[in-house]
DNA sequence: TGTACATCAGTGAACGCGCGTTCACTGATGTAC
DNA sequence: TGTACATCAGTGAACGCGCGTTCACTGATGTAC
């Protein structure tokens, strides 16, 4: 019988530690974050799910309540390491247009699986429980937050609507480009929304060094 | 036995008069776009959309070649549709000032069934097949053209730029509004949306008479 | 005009399959003596 | 230190159900004579 899986060996932990638990927990949240970006939250099952966390489908009610317990888990984890790395990025003008530039390239479009949560699954999950809901909120929450401040670092809260604008369009932008079928005319829609998000940057007024 | 359902009465037509299977066909695309755009793709059955139309499951395969014949249609049908009612508007600024009033309201953000489909269905619509994918091309072609036109009646395609980035923005503001469990939140991120896409807008130099 | 027949839109049961979920079981572990 | 036992993470078969799709059939229609 195998009892951990693939991604246990290296990190190896004892089996009734109580990390152990968590571990594996977090290895399902994460694995079901890549599949249900690539394929969809209704077209990812249970059994993929575990099977790629290294696991067998009936383990999963010992971590979860439902699939719905799981997405809302899920949900919140992807925000919430989307907001690390955009925190990591430099303040100022300089760290959105960086941020903006990666959102809108052919690599995040190609590569959903490793991308943007929102733009893979958001349409989705406004079809989904409240708690699912309430994750969204909360992720937005710290995401729009680390934009704003980066906006306007003396006034945060009045650059947030700026910061909702310039999400929704990088998210809009990038699910346009993944739903058009010809490689050429999706880059031309990435390029188009990087002009229209530099036009949103600009238009306030200019913020601390960056 | 039933042969028509409750759409056809009032508007008969012979059985085997050349409209009655085209008009058959076309309640079928009305009714899953509804359907569809409440419930996804995925999370809508051949059998409960065939009852929408009023028919039995066994009939939709008289119809479509498979459920993904059906979704192309049915993209390519709502997106010629939103792209008449834009047409319809007044020409110039005003005209888009209007349709993106209409388009960021709490009423369009609560009847997902009677709205925009790309805010409904794109990210899922970006794991769709080939034809599906043709079909938002051609639509999103035909709704960017007439933003265009209106953005700048002089050089529509130095505009088209503008008018992507305007869709992507109402897009994402409206995706991001549904996936909110807050009422108030989700009335906010539709006025910041407002007020960004009024800032795309006003960019632009000044058009011709509105 | 009336009857027999071919056409074909639509029915509804059935196919195999994968879904979300449950559960009796296994066996590696930590603990008690 | 060595053995018996309770704990519990994980297994894998099974549940009922709805999926997309197929098909033998029905019966209303238009046509031929």
């Amino acid at each position: 019988m195998q009892t951990g899986g693939r991604a246990e060996q290296g990190e190896r932990v004892a089996r009734y530690g109580k990390e152990h638990k968590e571990a594996t927990r977090q290895r399902i949240v994460e694995a079901a974050g890549r599949r249900f970006k690539q394929d969809g939250i209704d077209g990812s099952g249970i059994s993929t799910l575990m099977a790629d966390a290294g696991l067998t489908n009936g383990a999963f009610y010992a971590h979860f309540a439902s699939k719905d317990d799981l997405v809302a888990s899920v949900v919140a984890h992807e925000l919430q390491s989307q907001a690390a790395n955009a925190a990591q990025l430099p303040g100022g003008r300089a760290g959105i247009e960086a941020f903006l530039r990666a959102y809108l390239s052919p690599e995040h479009r190609d590569n959903a699986a490793e991308g943007c949560p929102a733009a893979a699954l958001l349409d989705e999950l406004g079809r989904c429980s409240r708690p699912a809901k309430q994750a969204v909120a909360d992720g937005a929450d710290t995401i729009l937050g680390a934009i704003a401040e980066r906006l306007d670092p003396d006034d945060p809260s009045s650059a947030r609507g700026a910061a909702v604008g310039l999400y929704a369009l990088l998210i809009g932008t990038l699910q346009i480009s993944r739903a058009v079928p010809d490689r050429r005319l999706a880059d031309e829609i990435l390029g188009q929304g990087v002009e229209s998000a530099l036009v949103l940057l600009g238009s306030m007024k200019e913020a601390a060094r960056d």
